[in-house]
DNA sequence: AACACAGTTGACTAATCAGTCAAGATTGAT
DNA sequence: ATCAATCTTGACTGATTAGTCAACTGTGTT
């Protein structure tokens, strides 16, 4: 129970200890894998970072690979979110905003997953091998359809669809894996609102420039 | 002296020995850094990947921290190169055009220096963070002012510069740290010589039609 | 009250790893 | 041939850290 609780005097129904303290220890794992790596990442750190003892955190998380790929799986779950919203118009223009803005909220909020994920991948996926040769392909080979239905019905120019993807992957994902550079050459300030804002609405308006049809067509 | 060189009874003259030996473990580092990061690399790692005992490469370099110092340092040097090929025009297209092929060029030759960089970066930029605040700050204050001129010329579009430099960054460097995930997604095998063309110019088109001036203006 | 069960915790252990060291080999200059 | 400087290397050491364990506390049920 932590002191807080002690001071105020709640008691936690047991029933609740379990869900409330994973909550606890992966929301601190994941800062600490974001900022440490994997093999940087004490356990000591995120027990310290939970505020619990060290061997309570192996209580509820067996090893530390364990306590990891349960951070990197809840990051799917914001991935894919993400990805649902692509699916909601088609209209290209509208299907694109949505999406664009959708990541790079994500960027803005859920740096820390951002950067764990970032991490997997750039150290060969070991933990998420799978989901890239499942889920992901899927999703993108069904994006990368839709996308070229656009080109044959001259919603959008021909183009490969598969390189726009990574683009846009690429430049939203930019702003959570290299926040700190952003930030250095922001002297060295986060990014304001407006600047979010305005970033994504540039990212947006130079991706839809690159894709919408010649006027005169 | 290597197995090889002594089944040809090549003997290294003694000047040469240092010179040869510091590259053979920078190559081996660089690599296993990019691959495990700063603390999943081990020293006997870097020292069998360069097949010398591990004694001998602490011989050359004093400690860890040091040789992955000159690793990221030699990773400044190739990204100035890159730099430079934006000064080399004042047409717009043809600048942009250049700057991006020679990024492009580096993620596809230099992966894993690529990837010590971000790595690097994402987790706080520790040791290369007096680069940041002064070399690439001025760099891309230049480089703002610059696009900044364009677009005063009606050259391009108004437009963010900042968001449009990010974009080029962000956009190149994905093929270089997330080549695991673009080759999982390209049915497990490397992208071919065409792809890396077509991707880059791709990148190209794209920016450029978000950039160019609107046709009718 | 008595019991079972869930949660807590300080102290310990075994493995890993950066860095040291001292003894020896090689090279080149005189 | 001798010597000094450079290079090589196996064996060692101290520090760090994942994971264990056994004793303990709190909670809810009968």
């Amino acid at each position: 129970m932590s002191e807080m609780q002690k001071l105020l005097n709640l008691k936690a129904p047991k029933a609740q200890i379990r869900a409330e303290n994973e909550r606890v220890i992966l929301e601190a794992a994941e800062t600490i894998f974001a900022q440490h790596g994997f093999r940087g990442s004490t356990m000591q750190m995120i027990a310290d970072r939970a505020d619990l003892p060290k061997a309570n955190v192996h209580y509820y998380f067996a090893s530390k690979k364990e306590l990891y790929r349960r951070v990197v799986e809840q990051i799917f779950g914001i991935w894919l979110q993400a990805a649902d919203s692509f699916e909601q118009s088609d209209n290209p223009a509208e299907a694109l905003r949505k999406y664009i803005k959708q990541k790079m909220e994500i960027s803005r909020l859920r740096k820390n997953g951002s950067k764990v994920w970032a991490n997997e991948v750039m150290h060969g996926a070991p933990i998420i091998q799978d989901f890239l040769e499942t889920q992901l392909t899927e999703w993108t080979d069904g994006r990368i359809e839709m996308i070229q239905k656009w080109i044959e019905d001259k919603k959008i120019r021909p183009i490969n669809p598969r390189w726009v993807l990574y683009m846009i992957w690429a430049t939203t994902q930019h702003y959570a894996d290299f926040t700190h550079q952003v930030e250095t050459l922001n002297a060295a300030e986060p990014l304001s609102k407006e600047q979010w804002d305005d970033a994504t609405e540039t990212i947006f308006q130079i991706i839809w420039a690159g894709l919408a049809p010649k006027s005169g067509t």
